[in-house]
DNA sequence: CTGTTAGCGCGTTCAG
DNA sequence: CTGAACGCGCTAACAG
């Protein structure tokens, strides 16, 4: 294998200048067809790739954007909807010529937003995509608030100036989620175990929750399941018994509330949300939305394209199919 | 916020040279201390960022790694192991200061050798992680044969000149895993659920198990589950019932045996591989090596930088610890 | 110990 | 339509 080969050979070989090569390259105008099939021959038979280093010095534009997730790397515990964001960023990415960096929360957890901005910027990032921002992560926060990225905000918060929303509608998941539930059983008094106060999405699933109770005139009991499994579990052993339905802001929660009325020997009907897999395996079946998360990030990622070529930010509400799960391709 | 400052900034800032600004940052020796704090005091008040894109031009060093891994992104499937690998790469590789790109195998399965070697190069790879590679991957086979980049092999093959492979013992862990299962329930005719043949890892447990059989005189049978939970629930319909135990090459396809069992309402003692947590959710206690394949990629990324410091391939086996799981933070 | 200088590989005017 | 020339921000000799 012979070193690489750098546009300056390419010129010596084809006979021309180095500008003209680097026009061909990018499919300028201003160059006449002979000269194109001269440089194109050159560039195969020395086996040519630009240099996206030099190219990215040269032009001030690296094309790299940064992903950040919430993936727990403590405990072997994985997270089915933080994979699917990050293989629906990866694969959009590289599709739309960005290079992707993914950044774990528990990365930057310890830093300061200053220090994230440098982290962010030696790597010459140029835009991020950040996945479920909470309350608590305040100094993400002022990265984002210091615009000195464009940002996309995905399942989190809301827009500003460079910086856009992407998700599904939370509050109205929520509802239809839950509505179908209550209707199908009759059921008046509820159990919403919502996800903590910090999470933006979980805020708007319980609003959702909230303004469907008074529509539909229920009783509703909130309690935060923290995400938690355990937590929700703990939950419906202490308020399910004089209820008639349990509503949860998540599918985990759900499995755990599920599990905790099997070990009661009492039944009551569960609806999650996500819709993840997990729940197949765990032998459930319930009303959820069907969500594709890692098509959200791929939308997140036209919409970071957008913002760095120079629009401006704003909310896109992604499709939501709200059907019962299929899980045709598990065993159950 | 101000645009960037760059070295010559600094420089001018401090009253010195631009290449002693470098020599501050890089701590090289022969510099004052106090010229080093002159210069520090400068880089704090210009908010100076380096740039590690110029840096890698002219260095000729990009400190980036690739990861490949094996993601299914055309279904929603999940894969925790594949999620185990990706989590340990990334926070290594932050924590050693390379850049971690991932590459899915869907990604560049359509491409050839030269296409994957320039795609990498474009992007100024140094060197690969590669994650259960199998013999189906030609191309990639090639890439590595190449020499162009530095190559880990993780799970996956045998090394040569610039490649090093790292992984667990496939075939004493199987051997371990299953010796117990057998003994533990006097086993004597054995329904061997292998993965398939292109898999190296599968490949070697086999062997381990084949060995195993030889030692403990034990009736054998083997068939290929291809690595699925369907298959495996196939197979332990069509075999099981005159066995004494199934020995199953992956935790999904123990799974598979597993409900076979269940609903065939026959009882056989069943073991898996790889301990994941999904077997919590499945409802299910087996015997598994317990891995956190995290902590081999982890591993892996510091035999890149090994590789990528000039030392030579090798062969590493890691430490495998043969417990029998505990699903201590999963309820069940 | 510190400063000067010549590139790294490419993008981009701006004359020819 | 083509090519010379400069600069991007930094590194690495080398010279003082």
């Amino acid at each position: 294998m012979p070193p690489r080969a750098s546009i300056k050979d390419v010129a010596a070989l084809a006979g021309v200048a180095i500008s003209t090569v680097s026009k061909v390259m990018k499919d300028y105008p201003g160059v006449s067809q002979e000269t194109k099939d001269r440089v194109w021959a050159a560039c195969r038979e020395l086996n040519f790739v630009p240099n996206a280093i030099a190219s990215a010095l040269s032009s001030k534009s690296t094309k790299r954007i940064a992903l950040i997730v919430n993936l727990n790397t403590e405990t072997t515990a994985f997270d089915e909807v933080t994979m699917q964001y990050l293989a629906g960023a990866t694969v959009k990415a590289r599709e739309m010529g960005y290079e992707l960096i993914t950044v774990f929360m528990s990365m930057i957890s310890h830093m300061n937003s200053r220090e994230i901005i440098s982290y962010l910027q030696v790597r010459g990032v140029e835009g991020v995509l950040i996945c479920g921002l909470s309350k608590n992560d305040k100094e993400l926060i002022r990265v984002v608030d210091s615009q000195v990225f464009k940002v996309v905000l995905v399942d989190g918060a809301v827009s500003s100036g460079s910086t856009s929303s992407i998700g599904v509608d939370q509050r109205l998941a929520q509802q239809e989620v839950a509505r179908r539930t209550i209707i199908d059983n009759k059921a008046k008094r509820i159990l919403y175990i919502a996800g903590n106060k910090n999470s933006f999405a979980s805020e708007e699933r319980q609003r959702g929750m909230e303004e469907l109770a008074r529509e539909m005139n229920l009783k509703l009991m909130v309690r935060y399941g923290d995400f938690s499994e355990k937590k929700a579990r703990e939950l419906t052993f202490l308020y399910a018994k004089n209820k008639d339905a349990i509503v949860c802001s998540s599918d985990l929660m759900a499995i755990g509330a599920m599990r905790a009325l099997m070990e009661m020997d009492i039944f009551r009907p569960v609806c999650g949300f996500d819709g993840i897999i997990l729940m197949a395996y765990a032998g459930m079946q319930m009303n959820t939305i069907a969500q594709n998360f890692s098509d959200i990030t791929k939308q997140a990622v036209e919409e970071l394209d957008r913002l760095l070529t120079g629009h401006s930010g704003r909310i896109v509400v992604t499709d939501h199919e709200l059907v019962r799960m299929k899980y045709t391709d598990v065993i159950r």
